[in-house]
DNA sequence: CAAAAATGGTTTCAAATTGAAACCTCTTGC
DNA sequence: GCAAGAGGTTTCAATTTGAAACCATTTTTG
């Protein structure tokens, strides 16, 4: 039997929610959700994806916790998408992701989208790593320490 | 031919991102090599990723510019994989998937991982998003603006 | 020095996933 | 009443995945 791998019990704080999200799709739903798309027919449209790949995308990410279904408002029979805490907790991933796409990914003549602040219009500021004390850290200043033990001294 | 969908094309700077670095394996990758791993033999212990698909990912990220083979400092045949700065520049995303990571999927009386500074071994800090004048921007405070046609006005 | 083992892959092939299109089941609108 | 739309599910061929076998070079060992 040869399943697809899944991260699901890795013991890593990077590998877990790359599981969890499932694949880039979801991740564009999300993306979409936080440009307040709601329904599935926003999402399809949206993105392009066929219809049975959005369901389980979504079904997925409503397992996840990353969406949760509402009621329609409009009184319909039918539900709509929305953003979870946690889900919107992943705001900071689709920040780093699209600074980095800004950075590296925009072609001469291009179209070019910025993420601005919505209150005055400006560009937001990029993304910093800072130590407790607020030293800027960069890539290499840190590690990864193992807390499993920590004893209350 | 029923392709797999690519965002190469997307105009989007979450897409395209995502479409480059290829799957979770990808990023995975990355991530090891933050930790300083270098070769297809460290990679392949760490992920316990199959041979071939390990392969094609390390080719795809080399392609990509987001890795790049440098000659062995031991002067053996081989070659390592290192991060180039496009490469290290995804230091952020992987910050911010890991803070997500941390809130959300940490088991109560499970190993835990913190991200350390390294010179004072205390946790790093939240990621945080800020307008141009400074002010602390939560998710919902941002939009998108298109900048294809801003005049010199 | 010869043999064995490690390194760094590629090839093969069955099983799983993907995606396009067809289909289904309500609700609405007219 | 009946056609259209929303929101999916089902079907099925093509693609991708992953485990294992294989291969070509070094490197180590006896």
């Amino acid at each position: 039997m040869v399943k697809r791998t899944s991260h699901h019990e890795a013991d890593c704080f990077i590998a877990r929610p790359l599981d969890a999200i499932g694949d880039w799709w979801s991740l564009l739903i999300v993306r979409d959700a936080f440009d307040g798309l709601r329904r599935f027919g926003e999402f399809q449209k949206s993105l392009g994806v066929a219809k049975n790949i959005l369901s389980a995308r979504l079904r997925n990410l409503v397992a996840h916790g990353i969406l949760e279904t509402v009621p329609a408002p409009d009184g319909s029979a039918h539900h709509e998408y929305v953003l979870t805490q946690k889900g919107r907790g992943l705001f900071y991933v689709l920040v780093a992701l699209r600074q980095w796409g800004e950075t590296y990914f925009s072609g001469p003549g291009e179209p070019y989208t910025f993420m601005v602040d919505t209150e005055s219009g400006r560009p937001i500021r990029r993304l910093e790593v800072h130590a407790e004390d607020g030293r800027l850290l960069v890539p290499g200043d840190t590690r990864l320490a193992d807390f499993r033990n920590r004893e209350n001294s």
